[in-house]
DNA sequence: CCCTGATTCGC
DNA sequence: GCGAATCAGG
């Protein structure tokens, strides 16, 4: 897997959007191992994760026995108790990025009687599609980005695809702007990567 | 069972 | 450095 710096940059949008690894993962079309992994290298925020490892070592973990690593007893015992401190800090202004949802199912088609194409296909299997949990054009304030010609493509002229191409914050970077399909956000060939079914999902893309 | 993310470890 | 295998919680 070649991480270029474009790949990497959409790694850490998608990832700074709230996106699952497994989302991510389609989209870049690597596996959701893959981008945790990198996430991980390099030093993305973790996410909220369930789980806590820790416990046993099945593997080779099983022979690191843990040193009785001396931990010094932490001897600061500098807060004045009370959230009183925090004097200047901060202005609070911090944003907490987009990490509340992750899979908000932005999905703006209310209908999912979509008959047009899920009438034929197996009704689980088609109702079984997950809206993409982009936020409608990544659009964060980055500042930089503001330059892009249109902020809200949709609001002037008809809807276009927002599906992202290139690395946000970049010169190069836009919107797909394609006509979407009628009741989604994203152009015909995007959506069938954004909505994904939940049963065969593992090897869409391709 | 499905999903999720985290960590480990052979490559 | 990479990511499949594995683990683990919901």
């Amino acid at each position: 897997m070649e991480w270029s710096e474009e790949i990497i940059a959409q790694l850490k949008d998608l990832w700074a959007e709230g996106l699952s690894t497994a989302e991510i993962g389609r989209r870049l079309s690597i596996t959701k191992n893959a981008v945790v992994g990198k996430a991980h290298r390099l030093g993305l925020p973790p996410r909220p994760s369930p789980i806590r490892r820790n416990g046993s070592k099945p593997k080779a973990a099983a022979d690191k026995a843990e040193q009785p690593t001396l931990i010094p007893p932490t001897p600061e015992a500098p807060v004045s108790r009370a959230t009183a401190p925090a004097p200047s800090v901060a202005p609070a202004t911090q944003p907490v990025a987009a990490t509340t949802a992750p899979t908000p199912v932005a999905a703006p088609s209310p209908a999912p009687a979509t008959a047009t194409e899920a009438g034929t296909v197996d009704d689980k299997t088609a109702r079984k599609e997950k809206a993409a949990p982009i936020t409608r054009a990544s659009a964060k304030p980055k500042t930089l980005l503001r330059s892009i010609s249109d902020p809200e493509p949709q609001k002037r002229r008809g809807p276009s695809c927002c599906w992202p191409i290139g690395d946000p914050g970049t010169p190069g970077f836009h919107f797909c702007g394609a006509t979407p399909i009628p009741g989604k956000p994203y152009c015909e060939e995007h959506a069938q990567i954004a909505y994904v079914r939940l049963r065969d999902r593992r090897d869409s893309v391709a």
